[in-house]
DNA sequence: GGCAGATCATGACGTTTGTCATGGGTCGCC
DNA sequence: GGCGACCCATGACAAACGTCATGATCTGCC
């Protein structure tokens, strides 16, 4: 039984949903709608669609799940906070990688929380974010502290990121447009900086981080 | 707006639901709930659970993730399929992936769809496979039929998972117990039959199958 | 201006691989 | 019984890979 409270003036949350999968979007929008200061006042299955809703409804909030198809979460609220930045965007995530929620802060994410949170708290991270304060998932900000941040530079995660596929040096050196030895000498640093035997297992490691 | 159909006799429809995402879980209850003939019995957050739970509260249905921390949703069904026949079992996921539809319809599981369909699609699938019925999302069915069966022998696929976080011959004959030149047999036919270039790229394209 | 670090490159080395040939054993099926 | 499919193993060879030394350029910083 989650708090109702119609707040001092009666006042009510707007609140734009982002989730490409229909079954959780709609499930998630009868549920705030349950809350008596909090109304859905749009829904949208990808980010291109949510910076357009969000640009004709102006929400409050806007709570967007991180990996969706076209352009993600992260970079939805970083677009939505240049066009309108009285929207707090909040960020919901099935897979709780500690780089990205360092990445969503930086976007000027308000909120951070996994799927498995509890349900009342959604509804109070809605009104924590809306009042000009944030939140973070406890769990995932003590992963993200220990985890710290990514030892590779930005060149080593991208070529990394290139490999993460099992493709070959020479393929991985293509598509960096990077000479094959180059290729190698970073994906051995990024390895040994990893402490990883080879660039599948660096590759699987930084993953798990949310290295790339 | 769900059509609300107290049925013939108003017998309502007890569902057990199981989701290790609390928000997740606790939205599509609200949801569910809001229909008339159907009644959320119960909420599991791990496949061991669910099965207790079963046991206890012997369920029409059972709403299974398919990824869940412990038992995944296929085994979680398949133990219910055994111990209380009389449940019929629908399994919902994010990823897509061929394999496991034909996994879970061989574990006796009734209903299998996205995580995509819309909300009024998961009651009505509730009713049709509480009533004997079957149902599985069309498109993931055209998917799986293209797909068709895992080319790759149970060894095969067995080796081929050892290697799925970049571990070293050496590693994976150790973990399959086998010699490392059978290791590398088994890989290169395995990779033979996926068109890969190794056994990295062969682990992304099995996976991507739910082959592995 | 010097220094550190990131970027890009080449060549050489030993090791890890993928591949192939070959052979053994078990099981189910016609 | 013979045949095919799967399982397990070994050895040999070439290609791919990981590592290291070395050096060039460019950047930001004290």
């Amino acid at each position: 039984m989650p708090a109702q409270r119609p707040d001092k003036d009666g006042i009510v949350i707007r609140v734009l949903l982002a989730d490409d999968e229909n079954l959780i979007r709609s499930a998630l929008a009868t549920m705030l709608d349950l809350e008596d200061d909090i109304e859905i006042v749009g829904e949208a299955e990808s980010g291109e669609q949510a910076l357009s809703d969000a640009a004709a409804l102006s929400p409050d909030v806007a709570v967007l799940d991180l990996q969706m198809g076209g352009i993600d979460g992260i970079e939805t609220a970083q677009k939505i906070a240049e066009t309108l930045p009285t929207c707090a965007s909040i960020i919901v995530t099935s897979h709780g990688r500690p780089g990205y929620l360092k990445k969503a802060l930086e976007a000027g994410v308000r909120g951070f929380l996994p799927k498995t949170t509890s349900a009342a708290t959604l509804a109070e991270v809605v009104r924590t974010v809306h009042g000009g304060g944030r939140y973070v998932d406890p769990t995932l900000a003590a992963e993200a502290i220990g985890a710290g941040d990514s030892p590779l530079t930005p060149r080593e995660a991208d070529v990394l990121e290139f490999a993460a596929d099992g493709a070959s040096i020479a393929e991985i050196a293509q598509r960096a447009h990077l000479s094959p030895g180059t290729t190698r000498n970073y994906l051995s640093s990024a390895a040994a900086k990893l402490g990883a035997a080879n660039r599948h297992e660096a590759c699987a490691l930084a993953r798990r981080h949310g290295w790339i």
